[in-house]
DNA sequence: TATGAATGAGGTTTCATTCAT
DNA sequence: TATGAATGAAACCTCATTCAT
């Protein structure tokens, strides 16, 4: 898992930069315990324990529980914005488009399983305007990737029987749950997964009996 | 004591007419409650108001919050293996029995949204020998399809490259999460998206390039 | 974490000026409540107003009402034991040991009647390791003064017939329930009590006609 | 013990006249449940269970449970009642109507454990005119008992130093803690203890040094 | 007489958040 | 920036008692 501890393993923020990166410290802090426990079940007093804070200080750096909750949602928005960023800037045909996204993506879940795992979980636990902003993000990411499937269709590259709007919520169940289900510790390393897992996709795209 | 369980000690008597079978409003409730506001936002009082009841009223019929979450997922687990039943009993080849399994099986999730849906969501919230319980169950569900599918490579029906461990995750996160998804008010029907599900599936198996 | 416990992680400075003793109001509360009404009719929030915090707040000083029980009987104990101590250290005759014991500890019952009738009349509340203990403290209590007896016998100090056993139980009845019966306001001063009890044992042990 | 079961000991009350002795069985039944739970621990449930009715069942039989209680030390005042009379008829010099007096009490509780543990621990649960009742008839018995100590001074038959008011509420917590002590498993039979009470007590009024 | 569902008040405890120091 | 005491609302659960059947 390269040379962070287990416990602050998830946090796909850069390290400390050596005086003061506390905010950084409390999302890693906070993607952990939400993992671990569950939002709902997270006090913030557990919280605090896991950035090394008295709990009245936690509240130097967050607003809310739930704000702190966002603030997690927020960071994994932007990585998965770079995925997306990067599976339309390539200059292959649709297919081929849709397994390098698929595979890159779940490559990034596999590799930020805590932090992956409280995206998919937890968003329910958002309220108002919070909820609403992760609702549009979750449609938007739907949109991109039912265009790339559009695409496909369009360019003949699937079965003929194929409808684009249960395929993609079929695809996108598979993968998106694919932290619930890979061990770091299991026989088969992040690679081979992400690869087999876009390759399930496209063979679900074109090989529908 | 007779056939009555021990809490309902009755002498043998029909059950008053004036008594209704409030043991399974309570669960319906329970599924209704918990699955609008998820199982730790869900108070006791709230359960009791969907009931109909006051709140200490409600502990005649539940012995806890969590019992009655168990209880969501008893209800559940006797229907799910009502499936596997059917699906052990079929006389057809392997892959056909696969598809009728999967088409069965995402049949009662769509016909049972909310219920389907607090079942694979809330079952994180259990404790103790309940969560134990549980998990034992999945790991039974997934052994049971694992056999299924293992029965299609050993009769050569499925694509030479398959890994059936990574197959069954995949297959079984994408059906799963059906309920996720579907709207009752959508544009397909239920027998249409289990009948397309289940065509993924075996879709999966045989096709994946 | 440095030398400081993990929950008071200060840094070394001297407590706040601001910061009265809260702990030890606390069980002096504790004391007074119990013993007016009983442990289990008193109500966290008797406590609380007795102390004069929120309800809520009280758990900033306790675990648990009945952890707030057991550091009532572990104070006690530990000025139980200083007499045990200060009898032990005695370099005088079996006969004066035992009473001079027994002046101290009924002068102690009297001088402090609410924690003495809390701590006999109340360790039947405490459970699991708790009851364990103040049980355990309770038999070593009687071993000691069984052994104070069984010297005097020894030193052929008691009258022929006596029972080490029986006049132990006897003895220690009578004297436990001083509190019960004594009133600060009464006739008879604590000193005079204690030394007619002191007086009463010595009696008991040498006298039994 | 006697022919009574172990669950049934406490009772003293005349076994059931064949058909129908409900009053009895339950005052029997409260005397276990409280002597076992304690007044305040002890649910109507607990009573029902013991009784063998169901909760609602039991209001037949009682008015409430603090009523029940009261029946308890209604009973138990009835019998210490008949010891005193007894006492009062002898003709017998003081000193020995208080040892037969003695030795009759003691023997009683011992007889009566549950029922007399329950009548020395539980009075302070009871409220209103049932404790100014129970308190009327304990300050009724001291009276008694210090008149037959009083007698004995006047008789010149205590030692010279005795202060009847202390002497007085020293035996008697020796004596009433006896149920507190006392195990009917025991080396000792509840004929000896109870003759070496009556003893003790008259060794403390004689031989006081 | 017997039932057991229903009541409603009260119990202990937790917890996100604030604020004076 | 950091503390930790204090807040007060809300959580789950228990229980003595009532009452329609």
């Amino acid at each position: 898992m390269g040379p962070e501890t287990a416990t602050s393993a998830a946090r796909g923020v850069a390290p400390p930069t050596g005086r003061r990166n506390r905010d950084a410290d409390v999302v890693a802090a906070a993607i952990n315990v939400f993992w671990r426990k569950g939002y709902a079940d997270a006090s913030v007093q557990d919280l605090a324990d896991e950035v090394g804070v008295l709990k009245g200080s936690l509240y130097h750096y967050i607003e809310s529980k739930e704000a702190l909750l966002m603030r997690v949602f927020d960071l994994a928005h932007e990585q998965a914005q770079e995925t997306i960023d990067y599976a339309a800037a390539l200059d292959v045909p649709p297919l081929e488009r849709v397994r390098r996204y698929f595979e890159r993506h779940v490559r990034w879940y596999l590799d930020n399983i805590e932090h992956a795992s409280v995206f998919f979980r937890e968003w329910r636990s958002l309220t108002g305007p919070n909820l609403q902003t992760v609702k549009r993000r979750r449609r938007s990411y739907a949109r991109f990737i039912g265009g790339m499937i559009e695409e496909c269709r369009l360019a003949g590259a699937t079965a003929p029987g194929v409808d684009s709007r249960i395929v993609l919520v079929y695809v996108l169940s598979a993968v998106n749950a694919a932290p619930d289900w890979y061990r770091r510790e299991g026989p088969d390393d992040a690679g081979t997964i992400a690869a087999a897992y876009a390759d399930f996709v496209v063979g679900t795209l074109v090989g529908a009996a």
